[in-house]
DNA sequence: CCAATAGTTCAATAATCATTGAACATAAGG
DNA sequence: CCTTATGTTCAATGATTATTGAACTATTGG
């Protein structure tokens, strides 16, 4: 298992892999959760996002994401935690992001993502 | 062969179609030399599309173009109009369709795209 | 050392996808 | 009517894709 899976550099992320990465519901509701901790501390564990499918599945899906540079993984101990590429993104496309994440939203429900009032997780 | 086909309504289109529907290179070089034509007569024939592939293909691809809301066909005697569904997708996803376009106007080499500098067609 | 935890990898499945050429449908023009 | 031009539909293909559960790896903590 390699520590620190590869990720592409900034030059190397594709249009058409970003925005058939965004397609999957599943993957889009991913980008979306981490959008939205973007305000607070910009990570989350591959566990945090449990409610979306099976781990094997969702490891699946975080290794497209990584793949098509979208998201960086960091590996600490037995968790990884994992963020938007957001500055790399907004530098190669710019305002696409944010318009993705914008439709997103407005289709909230729609698309069954989890609606983060400033989450407070229980503990 | 229906005479006009059919359609979703602005409310029936969906961003994971849209943006699945925009992942392929080929659909995106349709979508992105429609947009350039919205300048000037925002329509072109099924034709104009040929460099992109054999017609029974770009038949395919601009059937999924219509099924996700993303552009629209007028049937004019043996020829076919289409262009973007520009204000539809404005209303439902904005700023979506342009950071698209814009996006993939910066990787125009990378995407061989038609670089449509005022298109005057030979005639 | 052992057990528990966090994720990944693998193999297998079913479903969808893009591509091709041939056949078809429709309309225009001689 | 016959031919030509413009697109669509169909059937077949090979290639990807998402999903699942089981096996595996690696790290932490007792």
């Amino acid at each position: 298992m390699s520590r620190t899976p590869l990720h592409p550099t900034r030059e190397q992320i594709e249009l058409p892999m970003v925005l058939d990465c965004l397609s999957d519901p599943i993957r889009l509701a991913i980008v979306y959760q981490l959008a939205q901790q973007e305000r607070v501390s910009s990570e989350l564990r591959c566990g945090d996002f449990s409610g979306l499918g099976a781990k094997s599945n969702l490891a699946y899906h975080f290794a497209k994401l990584r793949e098509c540079g979208l998201m960086q993984t960091r590996v600490a101990g037995t968790n990884r935690f994992m963020r938007l590429r957001r500055e790399d993104l907004d530098v190669r496309f710019p305002g696409l992001l944010d318009a993705v994440i914008k439709s997103a939203a407005k289709d909230a429900e729609r698309l069954q993502l989890v609606v983060g009032c400033d989450v407070v997780e229980a503990d």
